[in-house]
DNA sequence: ACTGACTCGTAC
DNA sequence: GACGTACGAGTCAGTT
């Protein structure tokens, strides 16, 4: 007896497309997540079926019978998106490099030549699996030797095995019948409607009830009124769908006989994965074991490489001059030198244990924190980081320059950094492992660090394994480094990295360094006064309540809000009636308790993040050393974080206070430098809206003269209401932002709302077009790029979900412009820095948020400082439109307001 | 005691 | 549902 593998090739390319991210993808940029996830479940079927044989079918481009009967069949269905297009080729090759045999009928579908073989091989007494992602396929399952295994929606890693009883389950028909059931029910996803009001419920009982049309037909009169009409009245489209659901199982020239032995192909596969730059060691097991089952020798490909680390390579230098020595050593190596540091907790925000430095001809040194802390080693060092050392190259740098910059040390030589280039390569959710990086770009594994958490005995050999870790890590980004600089050649993304991301790295190290300076003193008096509000407020409540409770409990509060005081529930979240401050504000009037609880909100909000947070983060020196991040966002701004520097408060009078705590040091001012509008200016430059354009170049104010543009009105006709209307608007567009939520912030009716918007866009036809072209593009590509070529993968797009699909085109239309704006931000921080440093200025960098830049400038320097920071900051890119920067200086933030 | 999901709120 | 990008405080439920 003979086992067969029949597979729906477009089905599952589909499938492994739509759940597999496109960010998996060559160096050169070829999306390939289609072939990887349909080459993955091609060799677990092997492995989990063992088949005899195995045929892949697939649909011809030509349109089948099924669209010459109806011509609305599958009409609804997107355009396949060309990344998807060109994968279908390469999955063809795959299949062919397996031995399985590969067929295609004109006129007829795929799923059509597998009932025509499953009906061939069932005759014979074989055992079928059939495996697709189209429910069709049930109605072949009449007999035990066949089965359908139906792909999960979620991933490509599960399969559920459809037998007789278990299509029974599912759908309450056995598979016989099943073309009866779904023709009553309609395939939405084949644009095939049912019968109104019948469900899948109703058309298994139906079926059952009677067993086929006919008899369903001929008792229609059973049912109730209702139900008996919409039958009778949909009866030709039922038995319309019954004929396009009947698969065909006798397509001509479709014969089991032509398919023999999989001749697989074990050097073709190897060559194919190469091209792919498949290198998952698991896929690559897993196909070996195929390859095996199916007959062949698997190829030997390129073993998977350990680090075999020479120890006498390895030195290990006790004394701080040995240490100087080796050090020195180094920097006469004859390339670039990978370093890893290695740190107790996090990095750069805890104590460090030592960092290994490895030179491309093999030799690595590994040195202790303390001895680099040493004042003669420091030197040494010192030295060899500037300006004309030799090149480093690291996995997040940053940390060790913020280390070295803390003791007086700047590192001019950092050249390379693969966390910085992973990033720009793909801006994706979660980290960048440097080991998982390492393994898949180089096939090498790198050896697990000891991992002995903080505090347990070291025993045995287990603290030596640190130095080896760090030199393997060391050694691995310098081997890192090499494909990554091809791939970010390959996509445009050499200049971006060069000539901003690296020299940012340096930058913010030594603006987290230098700190900013916060005022103990007014922060501790503004968090008491808090504190005492909150108390105040809390006992309010609670009276309010007639109870106490935890008022910071969402769920205790919605008990209290609208089972105790009756209040009008207005919104849901996942979890409950909705309780945040746009819900309250609508409750005002209802309970006095309401404007308590909006009031404790905001108090409790600045107590516990600003107030209390803030003090937490003072340091010794009593300044704020926060983290920024260069590697999180998926736009290409930086965040900031221990503590989040970027969301001090600055819209309400209360929070605005705590900007009198950061303050300039002894002598000194801040310098406070922010680009004014520059998202919109953005948007006025991509969109090459002449009317936005002459609106900035105009200079006047931007929300009078666009208000002027949309409402037709004269600028000094222009109503503060019309003002404000324009303004939200113009924020909402980068944003994406419908006329629903315009309506929400501006408390207007959803129709007058949209009114606005059509409106402003034809006033500003150019940004209308300039969003629609922007999402078609990213939907055709699968991701964004920025005027810098900076990408983000935008997978939603494709996402069958109306909603998450929606979401992504906002995504699509944000991502330009904040990118964008990030982009020339950087640019100017760079900028700042290189001329502070050029005209040997002891002013320093010490904080940025997003498109403000704070500088804390000695008395004496303030006049070259403004004029400095103006330059760099209007010069960074050349828009269409002018990039304007106020200033303003002062003793604390809130001061230097202008 | 730790962890992740959730809600909420702050910034640009 | 309905506005993109972040970080963090606090609660709660589930796990160790």
């Amino acid at each position: 007896m003979t086992t067969w593998l029949l597979v729906d090739g477009n089905s599952l390319t589909y499938r492994a497309f739509f759940a597999l991210p496109t960010d998996i993808a060559t160096a050169s940029g070829q999306v390939t997540n289609a072939v990887y996830g349909f080459a993955s479940m091609l060799v677990n079927l092997v492995r989990d079926h063992r088949p005899d044989r195995v045929v892949v079918a697939f649909d011809r481009p030509e349109p089948t019978f099924r669209h010459e009967k109806v011509d609305t069949y599958k009409a609804q269905r997107d355009e396949t998106p060309d990344i998807l297009v060109q994968q279908m080729g390469i999955v063809r090759e795959l299949v062919e490099a397996f031995g399985a045999g590969l067929v295609e009928v004109p006129g007829y579908e795929g799923d059509d030549i597998l009932a025509t073989l499953a009906t061939q091989a069932r005759d014979r007494g074989d055992d079928v699996w059939i495996v697709t992602g189209d429910r069709d396929a049930y109605q072949l399952v009449e007999d035990p030797h066949i089965r359908v295994l139906y792909t999960q929606s979620r991933g490509v890693s599960e399969m559920k095995t459809y037998d007789e009883a278990a299509v029974e389950e599912r759908t309450g028909v056995h598979p016989s019948r099943y073309v009866t059931y779904a023709a009553l029910r309609g395939d939405p996803s084949d644009n095939l409607p049912g019968v109104p009001g019948v469900g899948e419920k109703k058309a298994a009982k139906l079926v059952n009830d009677y067993a086929d049309l006919d008899g369903i037909f001929a008792h229609v009169s059973q049912q109730t009124p209702k139900l008996a009409e919409s039958l009778a009245e949909h009866e030709p489209q039922v038995r319309s769908n019954a004929e396009m659901m009947e698969l065909v199982r006798d397509v001509p020239g479709v014969s089991l006989e032509a398919f023999g032995p999989p001749a697989v192909d074990p050097e073709a596969l190897n060559q194919l994965f190469t091209f792919l730059e498949f290198r998952s060691v698991s896929l690559r097991q897993r196909l070996d074991e195929a390859v095996t089952i199916l007959g062949a020798e698997p190829v030997p490909t390129e073993p998977v490489v350990s680090v075999t680390l020479d120890l006498t390579n390895l030195e290990q230098p006790g004394t701080t001059g040995v240490a100087a020595a080796a050090l020195a050593a180094i920097g006469q190596s004859p390339g670039p030198v990978g370093f890893a540091a290695t740190w107790s907790g996090d990095p750069g925000r805890s104590a460090l244990e030592g960092v290994a430095f490895a030179r491309s001809d093999g030799g690595i040194v590994w040195v202790e924190g303390e001895t680099l802390a040493d004042a003669a080693v420091l030197s040494v060092i010192d030295g060899l980081v500037a300006t004309g050392g030799v090149p480093l190259v690291a996995h997040d740098a940053k940390p060790w320059l913020r280390w070295l910059a803390e003791r007086g040390v700047d590192v001019r030589t950092l050249a390379h950094d693969t966390e910085v280039a992973a990033y720009l390569l793909d801006p994706a959710e979660g980290s960048y492992d440097l080991a998982s990086l390492v393994l898949n770009h180089v096939g090498m594994e790198l050896p697990e660090g000891p991992g002995a958490p903080v505090g347990q005995l070291d025993l045995g050999g287990e603290s030596s394994g640190r130095p080896e870790a760090g030199a393997a890590q060391a050694a691995g980004v310098l081997k890192l480094w090499e494909p990554l600089a091809a791939a970010l050649d390959a996509r445009g993304l050499r200049t971006l990295y060069d000539e901003v991301e690296m020299p940012l790295v340096r930058v913010l190290a030594n603006m987290e360094a230098v700190g900013v300076g916060v005022d103990a003193t007014v922060l501790r008096q503004l968090n008491d006064d808090l504190v005492a509000r909150v108390d105040a407020l809390t006992r309010q409540i609670h009276l309010d309540a007639g109870e106490e409770f935890n008022v910071n409990s969402t769920p205790q509060l919605r008990t209290v809000l609208f089972d105790r005081l009756g209040l009008t529930p207005q919104r849901k979240t996942k979890t409950g009636f909705s309780t945040d401050a746009a819900t309250l504000e609508r409750m005002r009037d209802e309970h006095p308790i309401v404007e308590h609880l909006l009031e404790y909100r905001e108090v409790e909000k600045l107590r516990s993040t600003y107030g209390e947070g803030l003090l937490a983060s003072v340091a010794g020196d009593g300044r704020i050393h926060a983290t920024f991040t260069q590697t999180v966002t998926r736009t290409g701004r930086l965040s900031s974080e221990h503590p989040n520097l970027h969301n001090i408060p600055v819209r309400s009078d209360l929070g605005r206070e705590f900007r009198r705590a950061f303050v300039a040091a002894e002598g000194h001012e801040l310098l406070v430098a922010d680009y004014n509008q520059i998202e919109l200016r953005v948007i006025a430059h991509l969109a090459e809206d002449p009317g936005l354009i002459a609106a900035f170049e105009a200079g006047t104010d931007i929300h009078t003269s666009t208000a002027a543009r949309v409402f037709a009105v004269a600028d000094a006709e222009v109503t503060p209401a019309q003002r404000a209307q324009a303004k939200m608007v113009s924020y909402g567009l980068a944003y994406g932002m419908e006329a629903y939520g315009l309506a929400q912030r501006l408390g207007i009716e959803t129709g007058e709302a949209q009114g606005i918007l059509d409106a402003y866009f034809e006033a500003f036809p150019s940004v209308r077009n300039y969003m629609d072209r922007t999402v078609a593009e990213a939907r055709e590509r699968g991701y964004t790029e920025t005027l810098f070529g900076r990408r983000r993968q935008i997978p939603e797009l494709s996402n069958p979900n109306f909603r998450i699909r929606q979401a992504g085109e906002r995504q699509a239309m944000n991502a330009g412009i904040q990118g964008l704006a990030a982009d020339i931000f950087k640019v100017a921080l760079v900028r700042i820095d290189a001329a502070l440093s050029a005209q040997k200025l002891t002013s320093r960098l010490i904080l940025q948020v997003h498109d403000e830049v704070l500088v804390e400038v000695p008395d004496g320097e303030h006049e070259v400082a403004i004029d400095l920071v103006t330059d760099a900051m209007t010069n960074a890119f050349a828009l269409r439109v002018p990039l304007a920067v106020n200033l303003a200086t002062g003793h604390s933030w809130a001061d230097a307001k202008a």
